[in-house]
Parts: structure tokens; sequence; C-alpha cells
DNA sequence: TATGAATGAGAGTTCATTCAT
DNA sequence: TATGAATGAACTCTCATTCAT
């Protein structure tokens, strides 16, 4: 069977449909033959190029942390103040959510689920080496007394991821609460206030008043 | 077709059964078969009850609906300093959430889900009437001068809640960065220390410091 | 699932309908859809009834084994003439391959299989209860002095056996030679020449010349 | 297409695994893939060489049968006595049945499949003149006094293959009542036990006692 | 009121074969 | 001559639901 990060086309086409498919309505909630119709494959493609239904969620959760990685590898070498690298982090998860919110979607539901195995490995190591990251920056501003000392670093990404996640999560709420009439509006709105807010949440978090 | 808002002893012993399984396996991943095996009844009595499935999910949904709105209109009548008022309305989110976490995370998959046309009304009504009365709290203490101004109040319940559910999602992550080796620490870190880190970062994010 | 050994009217009906196109098309020539056809019932059926195609067979092997068990039972308690004993046992063994002449063909080939893996204990015990009996029927016979003592008695049912289902299986071929131009002439040669062939072919074996 | 009588080494290498893996699982248990993996060859060798997998099995057969036709014609030439020659005979059957035995296996379930319509013309034909030379072997040892008259001759062969194909179709039962531990055991003791016993046999039939 | 039997539809997967190269 | 890609058909099995009792 084809290894995941090494795909032709018409793989990558599939698993992007697939990634669409079971963001909107879940893996066991999508079949084969849902996927087959809209790439205008065969249906026994999927068996063909994957191995199985199961294995090309696999391949899709390689495929994408391969892209994932990559972005967050690039983030701590600049050399900026403290402040201005935590919203520059901030800005990352969101921008690269954004970017992948289908795959996020999937991963959400996929990690708690009991029903199948799969192995995520791959993905907890990249969380665990960002909160690494995350911290060594906020030490830097503690050290340079700008950052408070009596704060749990551990919970402040999910306080970032779990903002923006639960505002994605509740969509057709926000959107009536805020008035927000189209998509383009609604993903403006994340990009601008959204962000803003979470920026403002972890620097109040974080830093003294001055 | 019994209406789901009267249901017997069975019927709530299926609903709670049911509950269990959806949140651990998602709708789709869950057959009636598996819930009328562990609920220890007859494979058809799910339709026979409830009407279908997927109506059985609406039954479920209303029914805690019904619950979950009894202990959110007890908050505002209190009279404490707002300050206080805040976290006490932490508090009842993350102990509502905590209570009904099977549910929550049903709810999380099926309102993004695009699959099922099932009506929130109810709920979104819900997540309006508690959107009003946080932000007559913090109106409250913006009034009396303790509160900032340039907030974003209607986003604030989406990092509260966000973070919870964010916590609760990676459970396999946060217990091994932070060590927590049963269910027990991982539940009483929950209502203790992310209740303390929600708590501070909200209240970092409204109170002018002193 | 329903235990192979409790049966009603129409798994039976099924099982038989089974039976014959196993034997006539083999296990995997025969598809659930040719034995639902046949049988007029829903594809749905056999899974229903008995869990899966495969263990629809060994359904059907532990239903034909409880009834031929019974019949070999019956055998060794008469009391007559050691000669004319082996001659019962000889005809015992061609009515009951006679009569379940479908079933013996699956077995033939389920036997020497390497794809399923079927248990064939209580068929073994039953090839091996036989062989007791035969051999002590010869030893009677050796005793009085009426059969030779130099002959592997062991074998001796593989020649009775051996010889009947080489028949069975080479029916076109012997029909050409025999001329034999129907079913019914067919069967009727092996309940009479046949079965004289093997009864004179074993008694010149075991007896001395007089 | 090639025909079936010109086969190159890689055809005959197919032919060879093929004839292993469908005497082990039979035809329709075993596919192209089974082999094609095994044979180290594309999917489409077989198709390409053969035509059809179907045509792959009536290849083997005309193969295989070139090869048997062979040995049996040098059979009756040799100018010794008739109850050798008898003894010869079974050799002559026995050791071409252990030579081919997976052949030999295939054919025992094909030729009595109602499922593919092979050609078995030329093993009838095979089978019709293996016979007569048979009968003639015996016909020569009736003239000369030394075997009886009132004997089936058309049965003898079945009883010789019989009870040697019968033993290998029964070869786990064979071993625990003979306590033949390792295949070697095993095929000695077809070599010396059985081939003993059918000659016996067969004798025992034909011949006059002294 | 409650249930076991039964069913049509659709699930994922594997099949032998074809075809462009 | 040989092959990897691709396909339609068929496979077994499970699904939610219905119905007679």
């Amino acid at each position: 069977m084809i290894p995941a990060t090494d795909l032709n086309e018409k793989q990558t086409k599939i698993l992007l449909i697939a990634e669409k498919l079971f963001a909107e309505k879940g893996f066991d909630g999508t079949s084969i033959r849902n996927i087959a119709q809209e790439a205008q494959i065969n249906i026994a493609m999927v068996s063909y190029y994957f191995g199985s239904k199961e294995k090309m969620l696999e391949s899709l959760i390689l495929h994408r942390i391969e892209d994932i990685k990559m972005q967050v590898e690039n983030l701590y070498r600049e050399s900026i103040a403290p402040v201005e690298k935590i919203n520059r982090f901030i800005e990352l998860y969101i921008n690269t959510i954004n970017k992948h919110k289908c795959f996020y979607q999937i991963l959400l539901f996929e990690q708690s689920s009991q029903k199948r195995a799969i192995d995520f490995k791959a993905f907890t190591e990249v969380k665990k080496a960002n909160l690494e990251i995350f911290k060594k920056i906020v030490a830097e501003g503690q050290e340079l007394g700008i950052f408070k000392q009596n704060i749990n670093i551990n919970l402040i990404p999910s306080t970032i991821i779990g903002t923006l996640v639960h505002f994605r999560m509740n969509r057709p709420h926000y959107e009536a609460v805020l008035e927000l009439q189209s998509e383009e509006a609604y993903e403006n709105y994340i990009k601008t206030e959204l962000t803003q807010h979470i920026k403002q949440t972890i620097q109040s978090l974080l830093k003294y008043e001055n």
C-alpha cells in the first residue's frame, strides 16, 4: 500500500474531498460511495490507494501533520520582544487552525472517539513541542519582569485554541448574536475581533499592568 | 409515538445508555444494536419508543436541555458583587458541562455536523439567554468602575467554555503533560486548577488592576 | 446466535439448500446470494440465522454429525457372526455416505482445505470410535480363527470408504465405462455391484480361504 | 494467447504456484492476487499469459496430463508375471498420485464441481486406457488360472486409488491413529505400509489361495 | 404494550479483468 | 513483451426499520 507521505495528484484530491466530508458529516457518517461520487472516482479506488477507509483517515492525518509541523517549526526563531512573540504565537495558532479547519474538526472528534484506534503520537508530539516553545517565551518575559509569576502556563494554549474552536463550533449562535451575515464576514470577524480578543485576554493574564 | 418530554423509566434508561455511547463513538458510530444490547432491551424498542434513531437523539437533546435550563435560571437573582458573580458564573458553566460531559460531547459534534437536520433552537435560546445574563453582570461591573470598557463581552463565554472543552477533548495530552495518572486526578484538576485558571484569565481581562 | 443443534424449519431448509450448493460448487464457489435465491429467502437471513456464512457451514457440520453419530452407535450391539458383522459394517458405511453424499462431498474438501479453520473434532471422534468398533469385530474373528492375522486393520476402513468415494467422485468415468445411463442406474449400481465388490474385497483380505 | 502446451519458464512457475494454492485453498478460494504475490509477478500476468483464471486452470490440467500420460504408457510393455505386474501397476498409481498430489487434489474437486465447465476428456481417456491395460493384465492372470473369475475388474482401480486418496484426505485422523508425527513419517507410511496394504488387498481379491 | 422475525438498503472490501503505455 | 493503474461487478455483512403477533 502506498505510504501516506508520498501521494500522487489523485490521491491528494481524494484526501481533500474526504477531509471536507469527514469534517461535515463525520467519519462514520461519510461513506466511501459519498467520497467516490464527489471525487468522481471509482468506489474501489479508496481501498486500492489507501488499503481501507480507516487507513485513508490515517493517511490524511499523516499528510496534514507534515504540513502543520513545518509551520510550527518556523516559529521560535525570530528575535522580538516577548509580548510581541506571544501575539505572533496566537496568530500562528489561529492561522493554522483556520487554514486546516476541516482537518482540526475531524481531529477534534477522532481524538476523543473510542471507536477507532488511530495513532495520534505524531500529533501529540507536535502539541508537546508547541507547549515547550510557549513556555520558553513566557519564561523569557518573566525573567524580564514583564510577565506575572502566578500563572498556569500549561493551560494558556487551551484558552487560545479553545476560544477559537468554540467560536467555530458555535457558528450559527455567533452569527446570530454578532449579526454576521456571510461566511466572509464570519471569517473576517475571526481574523480581527476574535484574534484581538484572544490576544487581549492572554496579554491581560500575563502582563503586569502599567 | 410517546412525546420526548414525558419519559418513563425504561425510556430514560435507554437515553442514558445512548448518551454514553453517542459520546464515546458518535451517533453514526453507534448502532441501535449496541444500545439495545447494553440497555438489555429489544432492538425494536428504540423505534417503538422514539420513532427512530434520529428522533431518539432529538429526545435526548430535549431531555437534557430541560435539565440544563433550570440550573441557569437560578443564577442572576443573587445579590453579590460583580467580581464574585463572574466567578459564580464560571463555576456554573464548568459544573454544568462537567455534569453532562457526555451530552456536551454529543452536542459539540452534532451542532457542526451537516448530516442531520436537528433542531437546536431550544439550545440556541439558552445560549442567548446566558449571554444576556453575562452581559448584564459585566455591565453592572462597568457601571461601578470595576470592569474595563474596551472588552468584547460577547466572546468571553467562548473563552470560558472553550478552555474547558479543549482541555476535555485533549485529555491524553494534558494527562501526560500534567502527570495526572487517574480519572479522579484529572477531574479534580478541572475542579481546582483549571477553574482557577479560567477565573484568573477572565478577571484579568475584566478588572482594572489595583 | 442460534445454536446449531436447535434449528427451526426455515433454518433447516437453508442448511439443506446450502449443503446441496456447497457440494456442487464448493463453499467459496457458492455465494450467499445463490443460497438465498434458491431458498427464496432474503440475503440477510443467513447472517441473521447463523451469524455468518462460515458459521452456517459449522452449523451444517454439527447438524449432520448429530444425525450420523446416532446411526453408528446402533451398530455393534447385534449378535451375529463376524463375517456377517463386517458386511453389515460395510453396508452401514455405504448407506450413511449415500444418504449424506452432499455432506460428505463438502467434508472431503473442507477437511483438506487450509483456508478455513473449522473444528472437525466431533467428526474425528466419530471416525476414531468407528475404527475401534471395526477393530473389535476383526479381533473377534481372529480369535475364532476365521480371520487372518497379518493384516493392517487400521487401513481397511480407508479401503471401504475410499472405494465408494472414488467411485462417486468419478461418476462420469464410471457411467461411461459401465454404461449406466441414468442417475437411478448409477445409484443402483452402488447399492448392488459396488457394495458387493467392497464386501468381496474386504472378505478376501480378512478370511482364510476354505 | 499462448497455447497451454508450450510454456515458458515464467508460465511454468506460475502454474506450479497456482497448483499448490489451488490444492490448499481451492480454485475459488485462491485469488489471482494470492498467486501473483507468491510468484512475485504482476497481477495482470495471469490474464496476459493464460487469458483468464479459468483458462489457467485448464492450462494446468493439460500441462499435468502430458506428464502423467507418459508415465502410464511405459507400463504394459514389460514381460513379468501377472501377479508382479499387478503390484507394479499399484506402485505406478501410488507413485504418480504421490508425485502430483496437489494436482490430484485439485482434480478431485474440480471433477465433481458443477461450477466450471472444464474439459476432462483428456483425463477421462487416460483413465479409460489405464483401465484397459489393467483389464488385460487381469485377463492374462485369469487365463493362466492364477486369478479368480468372479470379480468385478472395473472396480479394482477405484479400490486402489480410493484407498490412497482417502488416506491422504484424512491425514490428521491417520496421523493421530497411527502416531505419525512428521510429514516424512506420513509419506513413508504411504510408501511402505499403505502400499503393502493395497497390494495385499488386491492380491487377496484376485488370487486363488494356495 | 412489547417483541422476535424478517427485510431492503447500503456499508466496506475484494474480485478478475482491461487498457494505455 | 510486460505492467501499473484503474474499473465494474460481486462479495459478505450490518444497518435501521417494519410487521405480525
